[in-house]
DNA sequence: TTCTGGATGTGATCGAAATCATAAACTCCT
DNA sequence: AGGAGTTTATGATTTCGATCACATCCAGAA
């Protein structure tokens, strides 16, 4: 989100992480702000059973693990490296001033969190209560709104597994699985060769 | 959390609200910034079947309904008055003035929303993998912790109904009252007269 | 091609929370 | 002190998603 030339422009570094790597642990503190500059990054929380709830998936040109950043916590979440993926990072007094210095990225800042709290808003309801079929057809409608921000297809075609699916509105692959056929059967998706298209 | 000299400074109007009243419905488009001066108000999304999820309580001295003023969304949940309250509005327009011309205070708001992302990750977290039994007690620990940042009491006492809690986390009234008594004989919390203390 | 590991698919069973019904305790008002 | 309305409490039953076990499909590598 933020323009390349001002990252550079603020002592940012370029890392590279391979996919399945370990960005930063859930628990640690929080000393930079990382935008994607290649690949693609998740946001998990663990159980003790060891089970995973995803808490977003951030693609290129996306920051993640601000909130951290900003207030006083540690993360509440791990990042891993979904693929191969180049990260900006800026250390966190550099990440202060450039905020401070600019007030549309600033508030671009907030809208992003703005959006996520968005995000979360309407899956917590789901899980309230929906049926697991309804919070799949949400999660999907979801992931289609944020990707028709960035380019506007004719078809989205979700890019998740039935797990991952599954790990990010705390349902079963299962469930999943057999919510997906039954949305198939009432027409309300597509199915082409076990990709979901909306 | 903005100052009552700033506040009154750009065009704020403060505003009563009856216990019950709706400040703003589910849907509709964000006018104002709001500022609690007195009272308390439950923001809340409701299913088709009229069973409510109480995405947060906001108290004296908090501001609630910021992130669809921030982006260019419509409301996600109806703001409702949980007890006779006055409120400070200030209009789109002067509210944005109102950031622009100060940085603390626009940091301020972005911690603001940390913070709520913060709840929502773990109360979203606990509602995927924890027992009905371990969501209480989270919720009780996140409620407690945000109190304590205010005033630093010894016992804090939990203000909410078990319903109320029940709405908090997705669960039902039943589950959230027996959860309470086994947390009550675990030596988890302590109840005096019904009430929750930790 | 064949092999392999991951992803998807499917039925059977189990268990925990929802649901239903009803009672007791408490609060607030007059 | 009495009564109305809310909140808490508790047992019985049902239901739906988790769990388990196993089969199939598919993509990529050798």
């Amino acid at each position: 989100m933020i323009p390349e030339k001002i990252v550079k422009s603020h002592h940012a570094l370029l890392v590279k992480f391979s996919k399945g790597e370990l960005i930063f642990r859930e628990g640690t503190e929080a000393l930079h702000y990382f935008q994607i500059e290649e690949g693609s990054v998740k946001m998990v929380s663990r159980s003790e059973g060891g089970q995973e709830f995803i808490q977003g998936i951030s693609i290129q040109g996306e920051s993640f693990g601000e909130p951290p950043l900003l207030c006083n916590f540690s993360y509440p979440s791990s990042a891993i490296a979904l693929l191969d993926s180049k990260v900006w990072k800026i250390r966190k007094a550099d990440f202060y001033n450039l905020i401070k210095e600019n007030f549309e990225i600033h508030l671009k800042l907030d809208q992003i969190l703005c959006e996520r709290l968005h995000y979360k808003n309407k899956v917590i309801a789901s899980m309230a209560f929906d049926s697991p079929e309804n919070s799949v057809m949400r999660l999907i409608t979801l992931l289609k709104s944020k990707s028709r921000q960035a380019h506007n297809s004719e078809k989205f075609i979700v890019p998740l597994t039935r797990q991952q699916m599954a790990d990010m509105i705390g349902l079963r692959v299962e469930t999943v699985i057999r919510s997906v056929k039954k949305l198939e059967e009432n027409g309300k998706i597509c199915l082409v060769r076990h990709k979901i298209l909306v």
